[in-house]
DNA sequence: GCTTTAAAAAGTAACGT
DNA sequence: ACGTTACTTTCAAAAGC
């Protein structure tokens, strides 16, 4: 009896334990992604319930933790990319991407795909474009959206191609290169991205 | 219009039979020629057939998986290489083992391009996968029949986990019903 | 859960030239 | 800025860790 009673204090020690690193790994990894303190809240409350319906077993805490965070920042209209949640995180991009796959599933987080739209503005003042721009490259976003070009694209390459693109037709021109370090995609997506959407748009350049 | 059903193709079968023996995979890794065998790596030897083409996993147990080939009559005809082969090494095998059918992927084509973020939605964000930053398909587990298709952008599509020639028909036929009453075709 | 095999879809990435 | 190769996803079986 005494035993069980030291086995339940010392489950209930490390179960605490883990809590406490898994709220401060996401504290950790939220302030190195200047992710607002109302966001990390959602995340803590989605690890709280990932960790009451057992989700944790068979994977590790970092990598619950990284995922909710990840699926917190969508839910709330601010999504980081899963390049930029798994440069702070000590878990890959693979295994953060499958975990969220796994924890969206499990808790019924009804998660559309992004909008392409939410990352413009981050984007933009990280290149320090204008107002105008971002609202070209929403523009561009939106038309070319419609005409189904969306389908099957990464949002951030989406977004970083409508971005180049505006900042040519601003006349406010940022290279290749700059957008797709912020937007962390290659140049050839963007080129790819670019070349589709004027097209669509019926601009010449 | 064509019906979409007119471009499947089958493009994998895996199937799963045995020859009822043991086997000593040390020396049949030895005497047959192209086999590829590294237990420490995996515990099954690896011996590919060039006509038809396929890949045939041999296990210790005289169980052996074959996948690859493009139809049924293809595993059966690369299975026969198998166990001839087999044969010529003085290795007893049954006369015709019962080979199982275990997954087949097929491809198909719509014919029209797909908006995903309008059929995700459509189709209900919980029955559906659809995250184009990992994956530009859409994942959708059909119940009837037992299959999970992938949807592209494009209109062409995968479905695989069936073990019948005809649930890529009854696949292609549940999926296009649904997206044409969902008014997500064209 | 992992290891290996094959195959398609389309997007993205990382090489070399 | 090309081209090539390779990785992402889905599926099933096998034996063993």
């Amino acid at each position: 009896r005494l035993r069980k009673w030291q086995e339940r204090i010392r489950t209930k020690d490390a179960g605490e334990r883990n809590l406490q690193f898994a709220l401060s790994e996401t504290d950790r990894m939220a302030s190195a992604l200047a992710i607002p303190r109302s966001v990390r809240e959602v995340a803590c409350v989605m690890y709280r319930r990932a960790l009451d319906e057992n989700l944790i077993r068979g994977r590790s805490i970092e990598g619950v933790a990284t995922s909710t965070l990840y699926a917190a920042c969508r839910m709330e209209g601010i999504p980081r990319s899963l390049e930029e949640v798994a440069a702070v995180s000590r878990v890959d991009r693979k295994e953060i991407g499958r975990t969220y796959r796994y924890v969206a599933q499990e808790l019924s987080l009804k998660m559309e795909p992004v909008n392409p739209k939410k990352y413009v503005p981050r984007f933009c003042s990280e290149l320090e474009l204008s107002e105008e721009v971002q609202g070209k490259a929403n523009e561009i976003i939106d038309t070319t959206t419609e005409k189904g070009l969306l389908s099957g694209k990464s949002p951030t390459g989406y977004a970083a191609a409508a971005i180049y693109a505006s900042s040519l037709l601003c006349n406010e021109k940022k290279t290749q290169r700059e957008v797709a370090d912020v937007a962390q995609v290659t140049e050839v997506t963007i080129r790819n991205r670019y070349q589709e959407q004027i097209e669509a748009m019926g601009i010449h350049h | 219009m064509t019906d979409p059903k007119e471009s499947i193709t089958i493009e994998n079968v895996v199937a799963s039979t045995g020859i009822g023996q043991e086997l000593d995979l040390e020396s049949v890794a030895m005497d047959l020629v192209g086999a590829d065998y590294d237990p420490e790596q995996f515990p099954g030897l690896v011996y590919r057939t060039q006509d038809p083409k396929s890949a045939a996993l041999i296990f210790r147990s005289g169980k052996i998986v074959c996948t690859g080939a493009k139809s049924t009559d293809d595993v059966h005809e690369s299975l026969a290489i198998v166990f001839d082969e087999l044969r010529d090494l003085s290795i007893q095998v049954e006369d015709d083992p019962e080979i199982t059918v275990q997954n087949i992927v097929s491809s198909a084509d719509l014919g029209r391009t797909l908006n995903l973020n309008a059929i995700a939605i459509g189709l209900g964000l919980e029955s559906i996968e659809y995250e184009p930053e990992q994956f530009p398909g859409l994942v959708y587990r059909l119940d009837d029949p037992e299959v999970v298709a992938l949807l592209f952008g494009s209109g062409k599509l995968v479905i695989t986990g069936g073990k019948q020639v005809e649930d890529a028909k009854e696949a292609v036929d549940v999926i296009s019903n649904r997206l044409e009453e969902l008014g997500l075709l064209e």
